[in-house]
DNA sequence: CGCGACGTTGATTTGCCTCAACGATTGTGG
DNA sequence: CCACAATCGTTGAGGCAAATCAACGTCGCG
């Protein structure tokens, strides 16, 4: 059913005989075009997205007015808000698609009882939330430690085919800097 | 046995009948002195510790040979490298005590085992690495929307009682500025 | 075609760092 | 218990990375 999401899976854990039966009952597939919102900032998150085809962002506005990006998601990448997903209190962020996407939705309403049925996840999403809190915990690390032309150079090597995939003025909101700032890293590169 | 790491546990998730026995079978109690070691950088991270008394760091060596700190745990915080802890690959990073400290330490070659005889717990670390991974997410967008000044005024109002317990430099670090300049914030605002 | 979104470039400003010198406090060995 | 060193915080001068503001070129799309 979810061939994508089933290799994901399998690659953390094991899951039983029947599993795609069991997921197939729980979990939804959503498409949506370039531009769509998942979550509008002031709602209540109530999915967990993990990206079959496509690219969504999550954001948040900031007193200035701009955009600040603080999340990518490709394929096999989850993308949601937990502390919205958890505490079911409005989102400060918003979950849009940059491309076309299409995703399995794991809803809040559903995840308590997919677990139950299938105890494997919990290990799943343990494992992986941990991954990405140790990866969250080094990016901050990373940010003090280097300058906005060193963490554009990393990015750029680290996720070569990415940069391509999204406008530059993106980029420089997830990497803290300013459209022109990177305007300027690009000009001296090629200069 | 530990009440305080149960209390915290059921915080988040139930445990069944005799569970303070299974843990007691599982868990280790360790105590250290002020600046001793947890974790040193290099080795491979062996344990995942919860803080039932006292105050630890993490932190890494920068090229510069400066220290930058990426975490604080006090009292029912857990603290580790989850990046070494499941790779057992050695870690960057090294998790030192900041205060004479007693905590409760999971060991990784247990871990494993306990959480089949307690598959609670996996849901428990589960909701925690996610709690923890939203906050910092919600960390480097706060970094990139906030100057220096505005974080550390957030910090110590968020934290009034940790603010007396650290150095200032090590507050800066953790921050992500120098000593010099909070000791400048500080003389500002009683000026 | 014309408008809006995106990227570029330059001039100016600013937040914070670096370096250096100097008190205050702590702790440690003689 | 004192002397001295090490650690920690403060202050000031000068410098740099990156922001801000403004103007302009280009492309895609309704």
């Amino acid at each position: 059913m979810f061939p994508e999401l089933t290799a994901h899976i399998r690659k953390f854990t094991s899951l039983p005989e029947g599993a795609e039966a069991i997921l197939a009952d729980y979990l939804e597939v959503r498409t949506c075009r370039k531009k769509d919102f998942l979550l509008k900032a002031g709602q209540v998150c109530n999915g967990n997205y993990f990206i079959i085809k496509g690219c969504c962002r999550s954001f948040m506005i900031t007193e200035k007015d701009t955009e600040l990006i603080n999340h990518f998601a490709i394929e096999y990448w989850w993308i949601t808000d937990y502390f919205s997903l958890e505490s079911q209190r409005p989102s400060e962020y918003s979950i849009q698609a940059i491309e076309d996407t299409e995703c399995v939705v794991l809803y809040r309403n559903c995840q308590d009882a997919l677990f139950e049925k299938l105890p494997e996840l919990e290990r799943y999403f343990r494992i992986i939330s941990q991954k990405a809190l140790a990866a969250a915990l080094q990016r901050v690390t990373y940010i003090f430690m280097h300058s906005g032309e060193e963490r554009y150079e990393h990015f750029r090597q680290s996720f070569p085919e990415f940069v391509q995939r999204v406008p530059q003025y993106m980029l420089a909101s997830y990497l803290g800097f300013t459209p022109e700032f990177l305007s300027k890293i690009r000009a001296k590169r090629n200069g």
